[in-house]
RNA sequence: CGGGCUGUAGCGCAGCUUGGUAGCGCGCUUGACUGGGGGUCAAGAGGUCGACGGUUCGAAUCCGUCCAGCCCGACCA
């Protein structure tokens, strides 16, 4: 038998998808397990690359008019009850803290003690207490329309958890808005979902549809959902933004009212939308390869590392200066409104850990300068979209002026990439049978990896999704914004405005 | 909350059936050799064997109780 080419990661993706996600996140040092189950620590890597998502979104929600607030953790347990579907949504998933203090046991432990009268809920979301704030900030037309953004934590007490895709505790940003109009509250939440979807596409390099969910799927409160789907690398979709139109559900439940310019009162029309560190999971499992994290040039929080190679060397400390000054060049130039970031790693440890370690993490472009190198005016360069041993010898200064484009065109291969393993996995199917065959898979498979998306006609009926779900474990990720043709649902012969997602999902 | 399993060094595990107070791999420290590649060799640090109780001259090992965690189901950004 032939001897399988050496990866990073053990094991493969084929091998064992689940398991390879996990080593993916160890070995690019992104997080680890916390000791509460169900939460993680976010190491530097990790939060870095999450500084970069907030930055960007960031300047995106300035730039459609929302400022940043931050809203309380905690929340009078009354809130949440205001709104019953919310409640009914959420109440299987909140920590409570009933107590505010903690005195000597018996045993030498520490008790809890100093009951509160009223239980506080950790904010499974906000919506709650910032409609109780909205209450109050809003009075007239004038104040309309309200947006309005936070960067939090927010806890929901998972029963399964994986890092990034599923915590108990995650970060997020959640944006709530309260609009005149149902109109402009409509096209709100869609301008948000937009958001969300080029983000991802641009930034990120990873497709997403944009839809809106069915009632099933829904958010608690909520009038309509709307989302972000993408495919993974074991072809099981991703939600990785959620949007959406509340209509005067929470307004009316927090006397959320305005007077209008006749002096009438009304209530407003109110949003949110958010997308949170599961990005990051989506991230790792659209572009991470066997050999670890593959970064898009737009997030990765270090373009270009420079290993020196100074073992040999007569003079280690003119290959520095070399270094010091490809570094300099490179720092002066702007990508995509940042400064080009280079990392030079002069750490004392074996030349082959050190490449493979940034192999790892992800860094899209790194470089070995050597004597020979300098003694050429040259670099030893490798990218992180082609195989780690395709390296490849680059004059200086071809190397340094071309280097904005080299990241670009890494940028596009990966979005391209993305965008062309989803369309090949993704399958118009017009029967049942058919329908079935797809989402089963052949006998002897040794991990399940998924069929993919497929996109079928669909009358709408709940009880044939929820029958679906039961039998495959498929379920309606969205209903495309992009409708296509009417036709005839494949399930129950009815007709059907366009065709719908359907796939496995995290 | 139902069904299965596991707690021994930082991590991953062996030892338990047939009691005699701990071992392996990785990692870590130091040194040497090496040097465009995650290498080799040597020395070293690190454990009240999940907790409590019982049996015994003697318990990681046998018995009991408890605690914690993991996996499979129902729920989910």
């Amino acid at each position: 038998m032939a001897k399988a080419a050496k990866t990073a990661i053990t094991p493969t993706r084929a091998e064992n998808y689940p398991e390879w996600y996990q080593q993916v996140v160890r070995a690019a040092d992104l997080a680890e397990n916390s000791p509460v189950r169900g939460c993680m620590v976010i190491k530097p890597w990790g939060c870095a690359l999450w500084e970069n998502m907030q930055r960007i979104l960031d300047d995106m929600f300035k730039a459609t008019g929302h400022k940043n607030a931050y809203f309380p953790l905690l929340i009078p347990k009354r809130f949440l009850e205001k709104e019953a579907e919310h409640v009914e949504g959420f109440a299987k998933e909140c920590a409570v803290v009933t107590h505010h203090r903690l005195e000597e046991g018996p045993d030498g432990g520490l008790v809890p003690a100093g009951e509160l009268e009223e239980p506080l809920v950790i904010r499974p979301t906000s919506e709650m207490i910032i409609g109780d704030a909205f209450s109050r900030w809003i009075e007239s037309y004038r104040d309309l329309p309200l947006l309005i953004n936070q960067w939090a934590n927010v806890v929901r007490w998972e029963m399964r958890t994986r890092l990034f895709l599923r915590t108990s505790e995650f970060l997020w940003q959640e944006g709530h808005t309260a609009h005149a109009t149902e109109q402009e509250a409509r096209e709100h939440t869609i301008r948000m979902l937009n958001v969300y979807a080029t983000f991802a596409r641009d930034t990120m390099a990873m497709p997403v549809i944009t839809g809106e969910k069915t009632a099933a799927e829904r958010f608690p409160g909520a009038v309509e959902t709307f989302c972000i789907e993408g495919m993974m690398q074991d072809r099981k979709a991703l939600q990785a933004g959620t949007s959406h139109f509340l209509g005067q559900n929470f307004s009316k439940a927090q006397d959320i009212e305005f007077l209008d310019e006749n002096g009438e009162r009304l209530n407003a029309w109110t949003t949110s939308w958010g997308v949170s560190t599961r990005l990051i999971g989506g991230l790792i499992m659209t572009h991470a390869d066997d050999d670890g994290l593959v970064l898009p040039p737009r997030l990765a929080p270090v373009h270009v590392v420079i290993m020196p190679i100074t073992f040999k060397a007569d003079d280690p400390e003119k290959i520095m200066n070399y270094c010091h000054k490809i570094a300099d060049d490179l720092r002066v130039q702007a990508f995509h409104g940042r400064h080009i970031e280079v990392e030079i790693d002069d750490r004392d440890i074996r030349g082959g850990e050190k490449n493979w370690s940034w192999v790892k993490k992800g860094v899209p472009i790194r470089i070995e300068v050597g004597p020979r190198d300098m003694a050429d005016d040259a670099v030893f360069m490798a990218r992180r979209d082609r195989p780690a041993k395709d390296k490849k010898g680059v004059a200086r200064t071809e190397f340094v002026s071309s280097i904005t484009s080299t990241l670009e065109d890494i940028q596009q291969t990966l979005l391209r990439r993305a965008t062309e393993f989803r369309d090949e996995h993704t399958h118009q199917i017009d029967t049942e049978q058919d329908f079935r065959d797809f989402f089963t898979a052949p006998a002897g498979e040794p991990t399940p990896i998924h069929a993919g998306f497929a996109m079928t006609h669909f009358s709408g009926d709940s009880d044939v999704e929820e029958k679906i779900k039961n039998d495959l474990g498929v379920t309606v990720r969205c209903i495309p914004t992009e409708l296509g043709e009417p036709g005839t649902c494949p399930f129950t012969g009815k007709p059907s405005a366009g065709r719908v997602v359907w796939a496995k999902s995290y």
